[in-house]
DNA sequence: TTTTTTATACGAATTCAGTCGTACATTCGG
DNA sequence: CCGAATGTACGACTGAATTCGTATAAAAAA
C-alpha cells in the first residue's frame, strides 16, 4: 500500500520555495541573492538548504550544467492549502471562519479585493 | 534597550494553549487528557511540555498545591494575529485577500458563517 | 598560464522539539 | 499503617533543522 508522502516544508524552505515559485527557475545564487535581502545568512547554507530540499523531492534540478538549475517541484495552492488547513486545526479550533473574520479584522484589504472575496462569498452561497 | 521578546510556540505548545484558552485553567491532567483523545502521548510529555512553557513564560500557575494549576499567559488573538501574519507572508507573499481567497476556496463554511463574513466586509467598505 | 572567483559536495557542530524513563514525594483507599 | 495511585522534577535520547567550514573542481580574469 502506498503511503501519502507529506511534503511539509520549513520555514526556511518556505523562503526558498517563495523564491522559485516567482522566477520558476533559479540558481543557487539566484535564490541566496533574494534572501540576502532581507536575512544575513551564508551561500553555502542556501546551498545545503536546497540540496536537501532536492533530496527529499522539493524541488527539481538540472544539474547538467556546472551551475545548477532549480525549480520547484511543489505546487503553490496545494502547499498554501495543506499549511493553511493546519493552521486552522493548531490555532483556530479547525474553524475556518474564525481566521477568515480574524485575517479581515484589522488589515488592509482595498475595496477593490474586499470585491473579490464579497463574489467568491455569492458564488459560494448560491451552492 | 529592551528587546522584544518573541513568542512562538512550538505545535506542541499550541495544542496545549488550546485547551488552556478554553478551559481558562487546568491541571497537567486535564490538558492531558484533552490532548490524549487525538493523539497517543505520555502524561510525562505533556508536563514537561508544560513545565517549559513555564519557563519560557508562555503559562503561568499556581504552584501552591501539590497539583499545579496552570493558565495561559499568553493572549489567544494576539497569539493568533502575529501567526497569521507570519504565514501571510511566508506562503502568501504578504497578501491577506490571497489567503482568505483560498482559505474560503474550498472550505466548508455554513450559510451562517458566510453571512457574518459578509457582514463583516460590509462594514469594513463602509470605512 | 597563474590567480582568483564561483560552483558543488559533504561532514560536522549546534540547537531545539518532542519523548519518555526514573526518582522521589504526597495522597488516598483499604 | 501500607501499598497503589498520582503528582512534580529532571536527565537523557532521538531526530530534524540550520549553519557553516573545508575540499575540490571548473571557469573567468589578469
Amino acid at each position: 500500500m502506498s503511503v501519502t508522502k507529506y511534503i511539509k516544508p520549513t520555514e526556511s524552505e518556505l523562503e526558498i520555495l517563495q523564491v522559485l515559485w516567482k522566477k520558476t527557475t533559479a540558481t543557487v545564487r539566484d535564490v541566496h541573492e533574494e534572501l540576502a535581502k532581507h536575512k544575513d545568512v551564508g551561500y553555502t547554507t542556501t546551498l545545503k538548504l536546497m540540496q536537501i530540499m532536492h533530496e527529499k523531492g522539493i524541488v527539481k534540478r538540472d544539474a547538467s550544467l556546472r551551475t545548477h538549475v532549480y525549480q520547484s517541484a511543489v505546487n503553490r495552492e496545494n502547499t498554501q492549502k495543506r499549511l493553511l488547513n493546519k493552521m486552522i486545526d493548531n490555532l483556530f479550533g479547525g474553524s475556518t471562519t474564525q481566521l477568515v473574520l480574524q485575517a479581515l479584522g484589522e488589515n488592509k484589504a482595498t475595496p477593490e479585493e474586499i470585491e473579490k472575496i464579497q463574489l467568491l462569498l455569492n458564488n459560494l452561497k448560491r451552492n
